[in-house]
DNA sequence: CTGTATCCTCTAAGATACTG
DNA sequence: CAGTATCTTAGAGGATACAG
């Protein structure tokens, strides 16, 4: 059976995005955007928290996602889990050496973005009006 | 009519969510983060290029994708569009001096990931196979 | 060729309740 | 205190068809 032009297209197009899957610039860019993971990277920058330090800190995340971040930076490698068998139990997390090296570019994100924001909100106001003047 | 702790906890959540919104670099992050931004970019590193060149180039995004992209793009002012009205129509895409500026740190992520790559991976696989163990 | 419009699916993430 | 489990929902993104 002969496939058409749009089913060879798909066929390309879901092997491209299986390679692109392992693609490492892409797991960390999937790794870091994930909504918390900058700024649980950030609280820590100062030394070792508890969990109820960090949820204190970072008040917008549910403990659901808190602890989903905290284990995906603590899979990866960013960040290290100590815990301290007492009753209450206690846990502290920490940023690796690695954890530390990322947190270098997640600065300089943060000073592009703090240096254009004015220049972005300003072409975002021209685009939408221009499309508003149009409809 | 009094709020319970929780009640009051998620009022807390909801503002601190919508101050994040106007943060800069969240809004950064949230730009670049979308599937295909960086391999947009990217692509119009080498210069200006039509959308079915990009097509051609990105063969995993879907014409629905790789069009909201560039529209994406061209509303923060990281890519150009210049219409060529004739029949069939053309049209060119092309990095801003802005999106020239945000590329330079979509490089060192890249650098980053290729350097950590390797520790990452181990990091994970020790991770899950500990998982494993105890499960 | 370069898009828009529609429908549909699947996953991220919030709400809530419970355990060691 | 720290974490897990379940239910639910909003939205991102794919498939498909059509238009200027």
């Amino acid at each position: 059976m002969t496939l058409t032009a749009e089913q060879k297209r798909q066929a390309v197009q879901k092997q491209y995005n299986a390679s692109l899957e392992l693609c490492p610039a892409r797991q960390l860019l999937e790794a870091i955007s994930s909504k918390w993971v900058t700024l649980v990277m950030l609280a820590l920058e100062e030394g070792q928290l508890r969990h109820s330090d960090l949820r204190r800190m970072i008040p917008g995340a549910s403990q659901k996602m808190l602890t989903s971040t905290l284990r995906s930076l603590e899979r990866d490698g960013l960040v290290s889990r100590h815990v301290t068998v007492s009753v209450p139990v206690r846990t502290d997390y920490e940023l690796t050496a690695r954890g530390r090296s990322l947190l270098r570019i997640v600065f300089e994100m943060k000073d592009w973005a703090e240096q254009n924001m004015d220049g972005v909100a300003a072409s975002r106001l021209e685009h939408d009006t221009n499309r508003y003047l149009h409809v």
